[in-house]
DNA sequence: TGTACACGTGAACGTTGTTCACCTCGGACG
DNA sequence: CGTCCGAGGTGAACAACGTTCACGTGTACA
């Protein structure tokens, strides 16, 4: 059935890094697959709504799964922050185009539910796993997001040095904090 | 002789809190004016060098400037981090208009490295104050941008215990990792 | 055979940022 | 006094954008 809509997000995906978020145009995107901008509103309502898409699709990991990732709870917060990183890095604007993301998908919810009973199921109280949780978010937002837009001069070794850095930052308080 | 730059900032600002960015247009900017919109480029060469001068205005501390801050490094951390979020917090859309400032105003760079000077003779080595100052900064900016993007419904009070909360996590941070 | 339905077309609409040639007016200067 | 100049503003235009709407077309299924 709608076939047709994964391949036009695939296509404007492929277009993001061609141009840039500023350059991803109906038109051009559009144009790309063949077809009038009329034709992309058969598929999504409104930019916002393909744009959207585009989001869960990048956040949706592939079908061959890495393994579920099993360990304390300090290794599995290291883990989701590189990876969200990762998944912004990878592709041009994607700090943007995720941050703009208007409705918070249903999966994104429930991952950020199931990180904290993992972290609660590890020793932290629900508060202190909720305020962890929220804060290296916070923090690799607002990295990532500097990062990709301000620092594409500095190499990229300095760039992870300088996150991991951070991240540690983080855990460590959370360690500090603990009872 | 930049008279009118400074109404015209000021003007856009105002707008900014009535609109939103969204809605902040070079017609409507210059019908507050009382003026037509080519009017404008007599005084910004563009619109992102206005948006940037909106953002050097906004954080630019009024003439009648607050005692400088003296105390240890974590209470200097704490002043400029909550310092930051509220400039941000004082305009709607505030935050997405400062991440999406072009031109890091000289101003900026200066603050940042008094900052870590400051830290640096407070006990920290400089690469750590680096450090704890661009964790701080990222976590400021992840935060807000979100809490003004998508927490319209949640208490103010909630959101600022939240935000000091993983403030004091990365403060603690810094604390443990001191020799 | 007929009829849904998915998909696409083409032309238009209103709005946006920006440019350009031109106008106006107040003050400095010879 | 006349003249020049620069700061500021006008009005019309341009290309591009997101979006809408009435209308076509082919394919699969009853």
């Amino acid at each position: 059935m709608g076939q047709r809509r994964v391949e036009v997000v695939r296509a404007a995906i492929e277009l993001l890094d061609e141009v840039g978020l500023d350059g991803l145009t109906m038109r051009l995107l559009a144009a790309r697959l063949g077809v009038r901008a009329s034709a992309l509103y058969r598929h999504y309502p409104s930019k916002q709504a393909l744009l959207d898409a585009m989001v869960a699709h990048l956040a949706t990991p592939p079908a061959a799964a890495p393994p579920p990732p099993e360990g304390p709870w300090d290794e599995r917060l290291r883990h989701v922050a590189t990876g969200v990183r990762e998944v912004m890095l990878a592709h041009r604007d994607g700090a943007r185009l995720m941050a703009g993301f208007q409705d918070p998908g249903g999966a994104a919810v429930a991952a950020f539910h199931d990180l904290v009973a993992a972290l609660g199921a590890d020793g932290l109280t629900t508060e202190a796993a909720v305020v962890a949780v929220d804060t290296v978010l916070a923090f690799v937002n607002g990295y990532t997001f500097e990062e990709q837009a301000r620092k594409a001069a500095v190499p990229r070794d300095r760039r992870d040095r300088d996150f991991h850095a951070g991240l540690e930052l983080i855990i460590g308080g959370v360690h500090a904090s603990l009872p």
